[in-house]
DNA sequence: CGTTATGTTGATAGCCGTCAACATACGTGG
DNA sequence: CCACGTATGTTGACGGCTATCAACATAACG
């Protein structure tokens, strides 16, 4: 970790934390350049190649983080190896449980993933101490929650086919790329799956025959088209969405 | 609505509040006595009858509120009738979604309930002021979250076996009578079913009908008994725990 | 006591899980 | 560069779990 200059001797001092891109749109947004400064000399980024556990259910791991990059999947196992995917967060959302110990789950690199690590006790502190940074702390909270809640209609209510192509459509809405309809650009956009079919199945409560199965299926019928394996694009989104059965509303 | 003292004049001025079952445990415990009063000024309690909705989706109720009694579901709906239970609320649980006026579900009284009501804005005011009471409201969403990914597992993975039972292991540990084992009471705890056949099929991805053939098989196992149809006891609640397939640390 | 709502039980069907074979991608060492 | 082995993904056959449809039982209510 590089030592930033002493900000008591001016306020034109260089940080890290300039040069990240998520800045801007993380919970560190909301600290002024000094509180910036404070938190920088506790912070230290750290990568995680894909696959890699980043926290294990039931034991402190010391740390939050902001995720700078890559996506990272939370999972629940039970005691016979039946796995679920609880959540998968992405840049520049906040990762790790605030006031408790023992997070209920494991928080694993779904991708290559860089991390900015907070040392829990003092990163609560500074919590404490600011509510502007707890309140979007709370808003991110009330987000995952309303996701949360939203995959729960997913998981408990939707058929195989309708899982898949929600899953396609969420990747497709939140994949960077999305927004993008340049008027001159007549071809379709890619997509990356940051999932492996072992993970999208995990997910969705399917097996990984059944995830293929059904892409295949909206393959044949013309509604995607894949790309090698990990990539996609899709012919009509409205279509995609039809058949996801998601309300006009549940998009937020 | 009846008018408070003015809180000015003395210290020992009485409010509503302290005859507030939940007081201790609501969002509300963090304030003050005279930040009490401020906010008995704009409270105001209301009674739902079982069934009736509290707040539906897309729409702005207009109030946040705690729950002083009783309980709430919170549904999703589809298009074509399929419908989720996303959360089950019980007092002195917090009710609606702060900052955001669109909640994504619907709230419903699934007992008889009765609510402390809030007017959105200037309770979102108070929030913004008192960090205290965001950091209980943030804590409380954060438990939220929890329960909501320990669903999640529920939804994806377990059989419907598991799922009935799961839920009567929830039911029993959130009871009033949960913790309450006398040495000198010989007689199993009974538990009240705050929930129909046809919530409960919907708060655990099944049908009625498969919810009832996994109860009577329950009991038939004597694992339970029923005592009418909206109570029951358990005969030995660790085989029911093993059934439920839940792990010891998920059950915080 | 009749009527409706709610819950239970049975028969059947279909979706998705399981098991198995095969295909493709990836990495390693010759 | 190719051969080989492993990991990952696809496709097929089959079976079981749970949904669906239906009849009946019980409870709730006027």
């Amino acid at each position: 970790m590089t030592a930033a200059p002493d900000p008591t001797t001016t306020l034109q001092f260089s940080l890290r934390c300039d040069h990240c891109t998520v800045r801007h749109k993380a919970l560190c947004g909301a600290l002024s350049r000094d509180e910036l400064a404070d938190l920088n000399r506790i912070a230290r980024t750290r990568r995680f190649v894909a696959g890699e556990s980043i926290m294990s259910a039931g034991e402190d791991s010391g740390f939050l983080a902001n995720i700078v990059g890559g996506v990272v999947k939370l999972t629940k196992i039970m005691a016979d190896g039946r796995q679920q995917i609880v959540g998968l967060q992405f840049a520049p959302d906040f990762l790790g449980r605030a006031f408790r110990k023992n997070a209920a789950y494991h928080a694993e690199a779904a991708t290559d993933v860089e991390l900015c690590l907070f040392p829990r006790t003092p990163f609560e502190s500074l919590l404490r101490a600011k509510p502007d940074m707890e309140q979007r702390l709370l808003e991110e909270t009330l987000d995952e929650l309303d996701s949360a809640r939203e995959w729960m209609l997913l998981l408990g209510r939707k058929t195989a086919q309708e899982k898949v192509a929600s899953f396609l459509c969420m990747i497709a809405r939140r994949s960077p790329q999305a927004g993008c309809h340049h008027e001159s650009a007549p071809v379709e956009p890619h997509y990356m799956l940051p999932l492996s079919r072992t993970d999208i199945a995990d997910y969705l409560g399917l097996t990984i025959e059944t995830v293929s199965r059904q892409i295949s299926k909206l393959k044949s019928q013309g509604i995607i088209r894949l790309h090698g394996i990990r990539e996609f694009s899709v012919r009509d989104l409205a279509e995609l969405t039809e058949i996801a059965n998601i309300d006009a509303d549940e998009q937020a």
